[in-house]
DNA sequence: AGCTGGCACTCGCCAATCCGGAGTGCCAGT
DNA sequence: ACTGGCACTCCGGATTGGCGAGTGCCAGCT
């Protein structure tokens, strides 16, 4: 256990890493921190710290460096959550209050994101998974070919193709529409396979085909449609991440160009909190070097989906996920009132 | 006028610069391309060419690199468009071909072409100015509360809320939408306006109100949604532009973010053939030191919105023009079938 | 025991210097 | 009109030396 003071030691290195971005020695920290002690004594705390590893130092004879692991002790222990300034809360609202529909709430949540933390922004559309339907629309375009159209209580709308075992008539047609929305408007996706399985039985034997076609559309378009989307933004932050280029910002373009990679991530962020994924704790190859700080956002009590940043390890994580929870909350708060 | 020779020494000049990133001297010249004549002459020759400015050298007694002008003549007079290979052929169909929908469509255009070209990839939605009507669909929502939804030939959905200063019936609803489709399906969006312009009337006067709601939004978003969007991609390729990173890649990573600016851009490609800016063609300050080649592309005759890429000055013109044209052309193979 | 001041040592960084090589322009000769 | 020769320029990389920041250790103090 390491004492008090080393603690604090570590948390004026993380400090001043962050804000200088240069390795920090003994004598700066006594200077700008009143530690109340002589910098030979941080010397030895340091090299305690440092054997821990929680920090360690780029060439021998230098200032030292926080390893993720000292960074993640800093997160997890030495540091909270830095809540915004009231200016700037209601310069979020006041920014997500112009958005129209939902590309446009995603698109201005992205850029708020990107431009308060200066870091690269993503946010996930509102997932169908969690979310209810308000409305199932059929339209005929030609004798055997229908579209669906699936309205989500979060304002996505999704279309599919359906075509038609036989021709199927306008009167059908509307019956099957009144029938499908009586059942599943307000529902949870996933109540809506058990209160239609029945639904074909009650139409005529020649229409029976059809709407089993349309149901199984509507079907695997809730579940197939977890194929979740994304919007990135603000990857011009990248090019403040240090001067040693090409090597360090193209892993990290790649892996953000991956949508597959960012899903998952996000997706391992579990509901309750803040997911803080620090350096090596990422999974993929291309982000070892950078911090990912995510969290759930909903319309509702539940998470429908999730948002975050990306950056470097060495990032502002106070400021960071006071900037996430605060964007979260309301653009959470513009879906419930959609 | 220049001489035969002089600008195959251009020529020469631009594809040695293209291929080894480094300024090119005379006796590489005479090396590399069988030009006949000794590294004497062409050195006269380079100086005339870097007189008339399609040459510059980046300091004293280093080798010549063309500039933009010499870049402008190349593509007009130099190159031609490089096919592509059988095989290249086949996997864009091949890739294309699996799409599901209008997204899916955009976003394995998008990476196609990055990965294609080696460059970043931009690719605009069909837009809605030049395409048709299929379908106009309206659901009521809540007493007074209806919401449109309107479906393009290229398979774009749009939806918009209409609130409704009376409430309006079911028949009449029914009533609406099928006067609605019966005038505008497959219309073009210029000419919806004056087809709809008495609907109103034939309506009672307690719906009438209503009527021209839900008219005027329609209106609404097929003009307003001339706001296109589009899908960008392969920005890891930035990576190759040169070593004084920051300062490239900075700018054009802020112009790719900024849509406003791409569209015009892209806006900027007239019809007929492709469109190559090069360098300081560029309006946008971020994009002086790239070169963007565009073309329209379409379902049918008409090209219904632009794609293209934007990669360094010294790109490889022929390959990337011929990429460019193969792609859109394979595209609007694909959305004409539908 | 824990803290402190002192001291010798280690290295990375910066600036200055040097040198080789590639490329040029010019000129005289064919 | 082209060519070979030649002197010149100047970039880039390698080398060097000095500086300073930072360290580890130790002896002494509280």
């Amino acid at each position: 256990m390491l004492s008090e003071r080393r603690l604090q030691v570590l948390r004026a290195i993380v400090q001043d890493y962050v804000g200088t971005e240069e390795p920090v020695g003994s004598k700066a920290l006594t200077e700008r921190h009143n530690l109340r002690v002589s910098p030979a004594t941080v010397r030895n705390d340091m090299a305690a710290l440092e054997e821990e590893g929680y920090i360690a130092q780029p060439h021998t004879s230098a200032g030292r460096v926080p390893t993720d692991k000292g960074y993640r002790l800093f997160v997890d222990k030495l540091a909270g959550v830095k809540p915004l300034s009231s200016p700037e809360r209601r310069a979020i609202q006041n920014f997500l209050d112009g958005a129209v529909d939902l590309d446009d709430v995603v698109g201005r949540t992205v850029r708020l994101l990107a431009q308060l933390t200066r870091q690269v922004a993503v946010v996930q559309y509102p997932s169908l998974t969690r979310s209810t339907v308000r409305h199932v629309e059929l339209l005929s375009l030609a004798p055997a070919r229908l579209m669906l159209v699936l309205i989500t209580d979060t304002g996505r709308v999704e279309q599919r193709m359906v075509d038609c075992p036989a021709p199927f008539g306008e009167s059908s047609l509307a019956d099957l529409r009144a029938r499908l929305n009586s059942r599943v408007v307000g529902e949870r996706f996933t109540e809506v396979p058990q209160l239609v399985q029945d639904l074909p039985e009650s139409f005529d034997a020649e229409d029976r085909g059809t709407v089993s076609s349309v149901l199984s559309t509507l079907l695997e378009t809730l579940v197939e449609e977890t194929e979740e989307r994304l919007m990135i933004g603000g990857t011009a932050n990248l090019t403040r991440f240090g001067q040693d280029f090409p090597l360090t910002i193209r892993p990290v373009l790649e892996a953000l160009e991956e949508q597959v990679v960012l899903l998952k991530l996000l997706g391992e962020a579990k509901d309750p909190g803040m997911m803080v994924r620090i350096g090596h704790e990422n999974a993929h190859e291309g982000l070892t070097s950078t911090s990912v700080v995510a969290v759930g956002y909903g319309s509702g009590d539940e998470a429908v989906a999730k948002l975050g940043v990306v950056g470097p390890t060495r990032m502002d994580y106070p400021g960071t996920m006071g900037a996430v929870r605060a964007v979260a909350r309301y653009v959470g708060q513009i879906l419930a009132e959609n």
